[in-house]
DNA sequence: TTGCATTTCAAACATTTGTATGAAACTATC
DNA sequence: GATAGTTTCATACAAATGTTTGAAATGCAA
């Protein structure tokens, strides 16, 4: 085992240059150098560039896994097992958008790799993303129980347009910047999730007679 | 200028080649293979790859942005010029959803290329991209003439989540699939369509007291 | 210290890549 | 049908890249 300082100093640089400039041109050689390791310490810790990119995904996927599940986990005890359905979206969207948004953002680096993530999409990493289904489930099960007579298939769509949202404000935060000039603030991130939230709620009666008569109201009130 | 036939065979050997594969691993040679030409005839008509992908892209979103504009238009003239805020919408979202969801997507190179610029994101795309908003902002403006008491920022909050929703429809269709085990058919397009629209109309009010209302509408109907 | 395993290192390898070159083939105009 | 301009072609180039290798260094236990 030794010391795991090489191994370290690796995962530190190669995360820190990915975050910076994206997958696409970062080379063993520029990790290495960062990091002040030898070039062959890449393979010989990692086994390949491919292996050293999943260990940094995984890494930080489980941890915001982890953060969801404990949010949804709040979420359902504060409500004896059934949790309020805006509390549960916020512990899908809220710790993504917490972690990619902000003003703070330019000094994480583990938020600014995730970023990255989002933005490009290499191979190593898309693998690993389709195990992320069993994840979601949970939250369709939780979503399930606070609104037992929503069909499945509003749920699933619901979820689906929460991370939607989450994921392109996200991906998007320049164009949108640029778009409303500075208008829509994107670094108030509690704004942004209580927002996302909202929409995602109201999302989820898209198929329902209430929403039916909103759009009714709305169409009215153009006129 | 000639006969043209080697420049075309390379644009679409290359546009369905970059939809099957990706940009990732798509080599000159690859893409000179498929058309059986010369492996120089890229460098010769485009002068070097990046301009052939951009070339490509750049063909493929102005049949996109004068599809959105024509229903765009029609919507406005239908309403002598304001146009019923789901109808603006659906010109936002109809054509990009409608070229890359349903079941004859299979068939239309096209439209898998479109996807693939979707899915994953190259620097000579990148690099156009950022002149989307000019177009963009045409729809704003057509948002604001039907909804002129509505803010600047709940509208591009607005027409943020409505490309969110449709963008990431399209990027993570498989991943919907799975997690609604088939639920969720995405090869209904008009049904897509419309509840991406209904919930995009939904949002442009979420910042007011109907939206509000409806939240608690619902909170109630969990109870 | 000796011996063994782990880790580091410089260097080389083997491809793959986009691009450039210069001659040949072709086309169209006079 | 000669000439000039365009296009095609085989081939070479140069650079970059992930990976491997074998020796040197290091750490550690007996």
């Amino acid at each position: 085992m030794a010391s795991d300082q090489t191994r370290s100093a690796i995962l530190a640089a190669a995360e820190r240059l990915y975050a910076d400039r994206g997958f696409g041109d970062v080379t063993l050689r520029d990790i290495v150098a960062e990091a002040n390791v030898n070039l062959a310490a890449v393979n010989y810790h990692f086994g390949s560039k491919d292996e050293l990119i999943a260990e940094l995904f995984v890494t930080r996927s489980l941890q915001l896994n982890r953060e969801r599940l404990r949010e949804l986990r709040e979420a359902e005890e504060a409500g004896n097992g059934i949790g309020d359905i805006a509390d549960i979206l916020r512990a899908l969207v809220g710790p993504t958008l917490r972690g990619c948004l902000g003003p703070d953002t330019q000094h994480s680096t583990a938020a600014r790799f995730m970023i990255r993530v989002n933005i490009e999409s290499v191979p190593a990493i898309r693998r690993i993303r389709n195990r992320e289904i069993d994840h979601l489930r949970k939250f369709i099960a939780a979503m399930k129980r606070t609104l037992p007579e929503r069909s499945d298939v509003e749920l699933y769509w619901g979820l689906h347009f929460a991370l939607a949202m989450a994921q392109q404000t996200v991906r998007d935060t320049e164009r949108l910047t640029k778009l409303s000039e500075g208008k829509c603030d994107v670094d108030d991130v509690d704004g942004v999730i209580d927002r996302v939230v909202r929409v995602a709620v109201m999302a989820l009666s898209a198929g329902d007679a209430t929403s039916k008569a909103l759009t009714r109201a709305m169409a009215r009130e153009a006129r």
